[in-house]
DNA sequence: CGGGGTATTGAGTGCCTTCAACCCCCGTGG
DNA sequence: CCACGGGGGTTGAAGGCACTCAATACCCCG
């Protein structure tokens, strides 16, 4: 299993505290339910840079939301490589499956240091009767997982490097500055080439030939940790040469 | 919308009588219960080769059953390509969302004559507040269907085409044994060149010479809507060269 | 016995990979 | 303050897997 460092109380961050709540599992949540559902968190803690949530096969008996930090999601394969599913952000709900006897099929891993809630397999059935809203906000946070799964397959399965590398940064780029990022500026960005060429099919060498390619012609810079945009609306117009 | 011809009342199907139901959304429902379950379908229709059942962006008002037939799920590219997300069988449940309200993001295709049950959105919300089962085999299907949407997002990623070949007729072999097909005999395969490549991310083409190669080399022959194994283990150790 | 759709084959090309060397950035420690 | 080391990033050369385009063969159906 992974290496979770439990947080102190005093530690802690409430729920109601909590900045990453609005995109999380908790969005819908009055503040009076919120101090009754975070009773049910089982506990708050740290990961640290490289360590595992949990690895593929494993069956985590518990359910987590990365309240900080970036990791990522990823299954391996026979020959070593690796696809990258999902890059977490603040707020994602990580690790729910509908039967916890089953092992899970992809590995959790944090690519930079981790603060993460985990409720209990017992805890989410509780919290599941007690609140109909959180189910069908669970339903919709799946749904909408699935959704950018059949997306993620159909780019990778079909476009070329380029166009890839345009998406994805793209994608990227909402999703921070639907989390408050100012894109205006260089955004910190810990992805290495390594980690984007594994969730766009394509090998590291060949994204960063690319990579030169979209910063010579003015249109993201991504590099040491960060991502700078340089041509917003180019980057708009590849990135929907896609779909 | 699709074109949907609905089946008169004598040539229905009941839900006790179904073949396909043991794969299907009601498959834990008891005898007693389909009687009712079976008050909330639609309409059972009939969808002819090449038909569509909906088309991305539309807002279709209804889930359906595919009792009988093949079809195609899958996303159109701007460059007018397409990805084939998943060959639907009898059994499989399709077009569930959770809001309604949303349109959706890929068709669905014939490829075969199907017959298929149609249920409307209020009968969908009616059986869920029904039966807590089938709310909660909802669930296990949605989840099973993102798990495999998983698993083919990373091989299509990161995977050599004769892999993706193996891989993708190996599964599909195994989906049409647990549905009754005699696997060491041809079985019936309406899957063309066009849709397998569609599907794994490659073209035709080189899907054709791929597929002489499994045949000379004795592991599969897929052709004019069969599919024959010729050996089954080989088949195996190749399919499990990629996870 | 055509005719249309599907499958196969060939030739030529190119995108992407592999392998290997070099560079740059940055943190560490003397 | 600078030398050092390491990890990630970049570049080059060479090769191969998969693509494109186009012609031919095959299968099935009317």
């Amino acid at each position: 299993m992974g290496q979770l460092k439990v947080l102190k109380t005093k530690e802690q961050v409430t729920c109601l505290e909590c900045s990453a709540r609005r995109y999380a599992w908790f969005k819908p949540c009055s503040k009076e339910t919120l101090a009754l559902h975070q009773e049910r968190r089982t506990s708050q803690s740290h990961l640290a840079v490289g360590e595992y949530l949990f690895m593929e096969g494993e069956k985590p008996r518990a359910v987590y939301t990365l309240q900080d930090g970036w990791v990522i999601c990823f299954k391996s394969l026979a020959n070593g490589q690796r696809q990258i599913l999902h890059i977490g952000l603040a707020g994602d709900f990580l690790g729910y499956r509908v039967n916890f006897d089953e092992p899970i099929d992809y590995s959790i891993m944090a690519i930079t240091d981790c603060t993460i809630c985990a409720f209990s397999e017992q805890s989410i059935d509780r919290l599941l009767q007690e609140d109909i809203q959180l189910t069908k906000r669970l339903f919709e946070i799946h749904s909408e997982a699935s959704k950018v799964c059949r997306t993620n397959l159909s780019y990778v399965g079909q476009s070329t490097a380029k166009l890839k590398v345009a998406f994805f940064l793209n994608k990227m780029l909402h999703r921070l500055k639907e989390r408050g990022a100012d894109i205006n500026n260089p955004v910190y960005f810990p992805l290495t080439r390594e980690e984007i060429a594994d969730a766009i099919g394509i090998t590291s060498v060949h994204l960063c030939r690319i990579s030169v390619e979209l910063r010579r012609s003015k249109i993201v810079d991504c590099r040491h940790n960060r991502l700078e945009i340089l041509d917003y609306k180019k980057l708009g117009t590849l990135a929907s040469a896609v779909f």
